[in-house]
DNA sequence: ATCGTAGCCTGGTAGC
DNA sequence: TGCTACCAGGCTACGA
């Protein structure tokens, strides 16, 4: 489940074997991964074959290189992608769905089960397909107050505002439920009634977990994420919140407590954070 | 404009 | 055993 930190493992991936090369010969295996490219695979591929990569960008969970002629590729990884390097002969993973031949003999390769992932050319670098994405906390134009005071303004659960993309980006389930349980918040508190201090604390939080995150190479529950060169990361042994149902808190000892929201799962400590009552949240 | 949700996908697993 | 139902969840499109 890639979020920001697993995503950045990638970027520097793909900085370090792709950037620099040029794109002898690409291969669309499977159509659904260039869904969102409307030309269609065709197009993808001449857009593509014989451009040089001359950076490696990251927005969010948004990867783009971008290429000699001003355009770029955009790839979100979502669920379950994967950027891997290696040899071209090298027995193709499972769900091997495009390839890309660099003129030094590697073989860069996008591998996704299911499928929410996908790659698509843009004309532009950056991509103003991604225009609407905002900026991430790891970002160093990233704006702390100008952030707590467009959350303070929604009307809506926390943890949904922090999962909108359009107020800031990279923040997935996993680091949105470790953020609100550092921060002692339940994940449906009104944004309109939070303090000033509490957003600030919030968000330094989420920043925080992700440095983490990334300092020990990203999450990996289900070996769906690796790096480039095919290794998942440590992470999974340092969350307190997601994925810990039946076990004490590491703050407290209650229990952790898994819950729906949004067809999804959120997990909380009921003692620290408690549910928000009516009216006084 | 803002908010909330259905649908896209596959495969592992739980339950019968 | 083999079948069905469910779950993982980022993002877009769309309705209210």
């Amino acid at each position: 489940m890639p979020e920001l930190p697993e995503v950045e493992v990638v970027r520097r991936g793909l900085d370090d074997h792709v950037v620099g090369r040029t794109l002898t010969a690409v291969e669309v295996l499977d159509a659904r991964s260039v869904r969102r490219h409307g030309p269609g695979p065709s197009d993808f591929v001449a857009r593509l074959t014989g451009r040089h990569v001359t950076a490696a960008h990251r927005r969010g969970k948004y990867l783009w290189m971008s290429l000699d002629d001003g355009s770029s590729v955009l790839t979100h990884l979502g669920m379950s992608g994967q950027a891997l390097i290696c040899d071209p002969d090298a027995p193709p993973p499972r769900h091997l769905r495009i390839t890309f031949d660099l003129d030094d003999g590697r073989q860069l390769r996008f591998a996704d089960q299911r499928i929410f992932g996908g790659m698509a050319v843009s004309e532009t670098d950056p991509p103003t397909e991604i225009a609407h994405i905002a900026l991430d906390p790891l970002d160093p134009d990233f704006d702390d107050a100008a952030f707590v005071a467009r959350l303070r303004r929604r009307q809506t659960g926390v943890k949904r505002a922090l999962l909108d993309q359009g107020l800031v980006s990279g923040v997935g389930n996993i680091y949105a439920d470790e953020a609100l349980w550092r921060s002692r918040l339940h994940y449906a508190r009104n944004t309109k009634g939070l303090r000033i201090a509490e957003v600030t604390d919030l968000i330094g939080h989420v920043r925080d977990v992700m440095a983490e995150a990334l300092e020990q190479g990203g999450t990996s529950f289900d070996a769906l994420y690796v790096n480039v060169n095919g290794q998942s990361g440590y992470f999974d042994r340092s969350l307190h919140a997601y994925g810990q149902e039946g076990r004490p808190c590491d703050r407290c000892g209650s229990i952790i407590v898994r819950e729906p929201f949004m067809n999804r799962s959120s997990y909380r400590c009921p003692t620290c954070q408690p549910r928000p009552r009516n009216g006084r949240w």
